[in-house]
Order: C-alpha cells, then structure tokens, then sequence
DNA sequence: AAACTACATTCCGATACCGGAATACTGTTC
DNA sequence: GAACAGTATTCCGGTATCGGAATGTAGTTT
C-alpha cells in the first residue's frame, strides 16, 4: 500500500466521515446512510473507492453489506499511523463528533453479532 | 485549517516530497528542482498549491524564495499531528530517504542563514 | 539599461474525481 | 416465483487536478 494512495482516501470529506465510524468497529452501508443522511449512491461508490484501494473491507451477510478496517495485523504501518492520527484529529472535530453521537443512537439492529445469530434478520435494520 | 484540505494537499506524491524536505527546514525552489529531479514549472505549482492553503510559508530573498512549514507555534493541531505522522511513514521509504539523502549533498548555498549573511548572493544556488 | 537568474503564471489538453438519476444485481420474504 | 430490501453499477455533466510549453515578473549583475 502507497502511502500517497492512503492520501488519496482521506482527501474527501464523506470517506473520512465513513473511515471516522469505522474506527468504532464494522458497519453496514444503511447505517452509514442513516448517520451521515447522504443518498445510498453517494455512501456506496466512496465505500467502493476505499475498498478498491485496500481501506476497508466488505462481507455479504444476507441482504446487508458489512465494512470494516482491515484486521489490526494485517494492516500496513502507514495505515495504522494514519487512522490513529485520523482518530486524533476528529476527536475535537463538531461534525465528527456528531456522527459518532448518531452512531450510538442506533439500535445497530444488523451489527455483525447479531446477524451472525440470526437477529434482526429481514426486520430491517436502520428503519 | 480543515481537516480534509490538509489531505488534499498530502494526496499528490510530488508534494509529499517537498514537505518531506521541508520537515528538515527551510529551502529555496532550486534546492526542491535539484532533489526532485522535477521541472522547474511543476515544482513551483506544487509549492504554490501548498502555499495557497496554509501549509507553506514563503519569503523573497534576493533571487530566491525561500520556503519553509509555518512555525511551529502557528500550526493548528491537525498539522502538527499530520506532519508528524508523515516523517514517521517516509522514513521507512527508500525514495523518501533518497531524498533527504540528496539534500544533505547539496552545500545549501542559499541557505537562510547564509543568504541573511550575504553569503552565496549571485553565485548561483544550487549550480 | 541590457542581460541574466530565479521563480510564477497562463494556456492548453488529458485525466480523474464527484454527485445524482436511473438501472441492475443479490438475497430474502411471502 | 413475484415482490421486496439492501446494495452496486452505469451513464452523464460538471469541476478539479495534473503536467508541460510558453511567457511573464522580480530582483541582480555588469
């Protein structure tokens, strides 16, 4: 991984909004939509260019789409430098902070737990 | 400062390594040319790309500019902490390293000190 | 003032990115 | 299997960026 393709990922504001939740743990793309409340396209082609390009990963679980960061060992020393100064940076940062807040509001009725044992399953997940 | 125009500036490997450089303290165009290996045009549009958002600063001196990073008593928080993370992610990479290496080797002709002196006026900078 | 050095800007074509509308795809429910 | 939910992709226009060639500008030397 090309620290300037790292770089690249970063420089828009919705991917860092969606990297800033991520560093919570892995998400559904309805929930990126629900916290950020941009349109399903927009939230799914910027979740694409971070996967084409390595910063995130992705796992069908029925009719949702989990993302997560890569496991902590398999990610490049520049990646952790930067999502760890990521982290930094937006922990003072309104809208960051923001996002975070909404994050918790969820009842994050598909988080990978629970649809891995069947809960939530066809109820729909951000309502 | 926004967060997300720092990472602009950070997404082009050009600029990545003038700020690189830069990390070691001020420096004229010349210097950036003869490091770089890169035209005179493009560097100084890189450098004036950084300029323009705050991430450089640039002084006249005689026939030189001298660029340099805002002091450090200036540089908002985000900076500090992307700088900061940038000089650890180059050091472990060869053309990075190369760089610094080829800064070394040149006599710093121009250097502020010396071009505050007197030093160096109309001998030519970088040869 | 003419020639020169160091640097910046403008003009141009090529490419990449961004956002939205519409459509396609995948898996689930009835 | 038809309808549905969640997500991805394609198509499109607008805009930003990038690099190079040529030209402009500021300051210096002679």
């Amino acid at each position: 991984m090309k620290l300037v393709e790292i770089y690249q990922c970063l420089c828009d504001e919705t991917r860092l909004r969606l990297l800033n939740l991520l560093l919570q743990g892995p998400l559904c793309v309805c929930h990126f939509q629900s916290v950020l409340g941009e349109p399903q396209v927009k939230i799914s082609k910027h979740l694409g260019y971070l996967k084409a390009r390595g910063l995130v990963t992705a796992k069908r679980s029925g009719n949702w789409v989990i993302y997560a960061l890569p496991a902590e060992r398999t990610r490049p020393v520049e990646l952790k430098a930067n999502l760890a100064c990521l982290q930094d940076c937006t922990a003072t940062h309104a809208m960051f902070k923001r996002d975070l807040a909404r994050l918790k509001k969820l009842d994050l009725a598909c988080a990978p737990a629970q649809v891995a044992s069947g809960i939530g399953k066809g109820k729909g997940c951000c309502g």
